[in-house]
DNA sequence: GCGCATTCCTTGGCCGACCAAGTTAATCTC
DNA sequence: GAGATTAACTTGGTCGGCCAAGGAATGCGC
């Protein structure tokens, strides 16, 4: 039911025809293929963002700083899932970018509450846009369909892999209601 | 024509339901998928790794090395299409760590030989068996029709990616032929 | 043959990411 | 309230990546 092994030509009995792969990978060529969508797809974002001034990664940091506003650092590093160590160097450039104020909270003198720059303002709309253009150049030739296809089973991927990692707050609040 | 939408109830009109999704990021939400799962996946495949004494991407320089034997550095570094510095510094350490063996080419005294070292053949197993558990552990409770499908709509992915980024050979032949 | 460009690799520097260990402040316990 | 525990960063180190710049050998033009 619901077949769509999209015609036939070019696809065998395993997933993602295993055309010239090392054979040490042959056993996860599903894999092999979202490491290196993952690349490049990284490479893709950081050459966008570097015009604005921005290393990979620390989009997400910003993202959720306007989302957010003024905001602990503990709870940031919650929120982007990354190493306390990671966000604490990344901020300090980000800082020093001006991209980003720190201050100590007044209620408790051992956390630093972060926020966006004014400044930062007018990146927010370009990362906005490249976000966009990233969309549309990782999704070029897809019909809507296949795009929510797409987007449902990564969901589910990403699900699979949360869980073994034990990690995900989200997935695992999502998980929980279906 | 193909319409696979999953049935009903949690799709909405844009791909991947933007449940909380940063504003910044309305306009991507694939890419944000694409990027989650990309780090679980690292992470993944990182946690298998180090059981076995890789770190994360030293895994296809050495998958490579297994499958074409004594190789010159610079044909290594296109086929893994890393920079040149990053696959030097790399040798370094998986020559320091035994995996591999590095001597000069007697044809070209500039260039430089590489290869796995017997004692890393049993490794060769080993990474094969973690990339079928990561396999498995990626792909859990998606049918083998689900796996193609996600396989297909990876590689066009890839495909749009690299044609962009304008630097992945293997791609680019497969797309003159399609 | 000579000079110049090309190729091949290395070094240094930087950033994202991790871990381990340490510091300071809040909190819990008795 | 003193002491132990926990929470919130920070620092230092390591690796995978990139870029920029450099040194060394090869190859080409003439």
């Amino acid at each position: 039911m619901k077949a769509v092994t999209k015609a036939a030509g070019a696809a065998q009995d395993d997933p993602a025809c295993s055309e010239r792969l090392p054979l040490a990978a042959r056993n996860g060529p599903v894999s092999m293929l979202v490491s290196r969508v993952a690349r490049l797809h990284r490479i893709a974002a950081g050459k966008l963002l570097k015009g604005l001034g921005l290393y990979p990664g620390q989009e997400f940091l910003m993202m959720h700083l306007w989302d957010a506003g003024p905001v602990r650092q503990s709870e940031l590093i919650k929120a982007v899932d990354l190493d306390p160590s990671t966000v604490t160097k990344m901020l300090q450039r980000l800082e020093q970018a001006g991209h980003v104020r720190r201050r100590p909270d007044p209620e408790d003198r051992r956390a630093v509450l972060v926020e966006s720059t004014e400044a930062s303002c007018g990146l927010l709309t370009e990362v906005q846009r490249s976000w966009g253009e990233l969309e549309e150049q990782t999704l070029a030739g897809l019909t809507p369909d296949e795009r929510i296809q797409l987007a449902h089973l990564l969901t589910r991927v990403e699900a699979n892999l949360c869980t073994e990692t034990a990690d995900c707050p989200e997935v695992a609040r999502r998980e929980a209601l279906g």
